[in-house]
DNA sequence: GCGGCTAATTATGTATACATAAAATCAAAA
DNA sequence: TTTTGATTTTATGTATACATAATTAGCCGC
């Protein structure tokens, strides 16, 4: 009953959307192919009208490509274009440190970031490290990329790292995950949590060139790590491989 | 009968795109303002479902916003807005000239780059700076760009690009044109063409670092340029007023 | 046997009808 | 006169029917 009335407050196209995505990112539906409406209409529960809706959100999204005839078809990603992602990220995360260390935040604002960081050093203070407390990094990860977002306070900023972080390889949670296949996953946290610190400290004294040198390093480092991991993959199943291991983060918690 | 002809030949949710955005930009739609899909109708011509699909793609292209009751309402941008657009796009700019510089360009690659400089050089060398002279000038302005960054090769990196200029203010025609009101406009055009053979100078010598610190000044220069520009305004009007100034570029010739 | 053309089928683009939810207006009561 | 509630109207969300264009398959000719 409960999951029948969240299925009813969300409209038909959202609820075709996060099908069709599913679909994309499980790999049920292969980069190249296309995207049969009707038998998406099968597949959804819904009727053409929204998955048209979800088809066209889906394509600027990025999962989905127009095909010039008509229709859409799945979008492929090379390994080049996923590391360009994560650098294109890290460059729009640079931008928004850096706002928020030039224009000066309060310790209001600094607050939640903060608390995000005591969490994060907790997690990792502790000796070994479980699989439950990686998907709690993953998570405190992915809100302090968020939190640091939104302390640039400049609408246009954040518009665009959201549209950025579409890709689920480009999301915090989507490379941070990719990189669990790496050993050292345990060196990587402290690494990114001493990151994190340093940032807030470049914000907090108002160096705003700092701050976005450490993000834009931040993100390098990532794409490093996750292009060592992808070395021994071929790059087409990449897509589904990525989004299996990337985290839905809840949204709407400003 | 050309006209009907081109007319027909475009979708009726491309014509719909085309004739809401016009509405949006020539100010005939207020920000705020809920826009009624009726009334899109009966203004475009078209039936209710290619208009609610140019809704949803002017959303994404960040003229609308939507309403939580339903709906589309048109965006409203605050000079900051305005000048952090500049910037973001800027920084994404840079991005892609280092992107060109690292990777090594051909020289049949840059070939048309070199052309549009020389184009410039010409133009801008002619005593008088007539009306047609700048809007000649714009448009070589706004190939260069897209030259530059196609040059950097790096589909994500084109693509948000692309995204970011979506909004007339963050669109190279659209912040040039709004310079136009500047007195010292022919000033301007040779500090642009100084600027834009440097950066193919650090391209050419793979010079990946000046070339991004070049492209980002040059954003900066057109963000400080543009905020003279519009200190005696209000920033109620920016966007009409903006958006009557840009020209449209020609968009398929690559 | 292979290639091109034609026809048929299928898929997309478009229009419209219907249902539900929201908003506005009018009326009644405080 | 103002506020609240109910009713009506309108607008959005959804579904489906229809038309056109594209793709595929089959057939005929070379």
């Amino acid at each position: 009953m409960n999951d029948r009335d969240a299925e009813r407050s969300v409209s038909q196209t959202v609820r075709a959307q996060l099908a069709l995505r599913d679909q994309i990112l499980s790999g049920s539906l292969r980069p190249g192919e296309r995207i049969s409406e009707l038998q998406a209409v099968e597949t959804t529960g819904v009727s053409r009208t929204p998955v048209r809706m979800a088809l066209v959100r889906l394509e600027e999204e990025g999962l989905l490509e127009a095909i010039p005839s008509g229709g859409f078809m799945v979008k492929g990603f090379s390994e080049r274009d996923i590391l360009d992602s994560i650098e294109l990220r890290g460059t729009l995360e640079g931008l928004a440190a850096r706002f928020a260390a030039e224009r000066g935040v309060s310790a209001r604002d600094l607050a939640p970031l903060k608390e995000n960081l005591a969490e994060l050093e907790t997690l990792v203070n502790q000796d070994q490290v479980s699989v439950e407390a990686f998907s709690v990094y993953v998570t405190l990860n992915a809100r302090f990329h968020a939190l640091l977002t939104e302390l640039s306070r400049s609408a246009p900023v954040i518009r665009q790292i959201d549209r950025a972080s579409a890709l689920p390889f480009a999301s915090p949670s989507g490379f941070v995950m990719a990189q669990s296949a790496l050993p050292e996953a345990h060196q990587i946290l402290m690494i990114a949590q001493e990151h994190h610190r340093i940032v807030v400290d470049a914000i907090e004294n108002r160096e705003g060139a700092r701050a976005e040198a450490i993000m834009r390093e931040h993100a390098r480092l990532a794409a490093r790590n996750l292009r060592l991991a992808l070395r021994n993959r071929t790059h087409l199943d990449l897509l589904p491989a990525l989004a299996q291991a990337a985290v839905r983060v809840p949204q709407g918690e400003s």
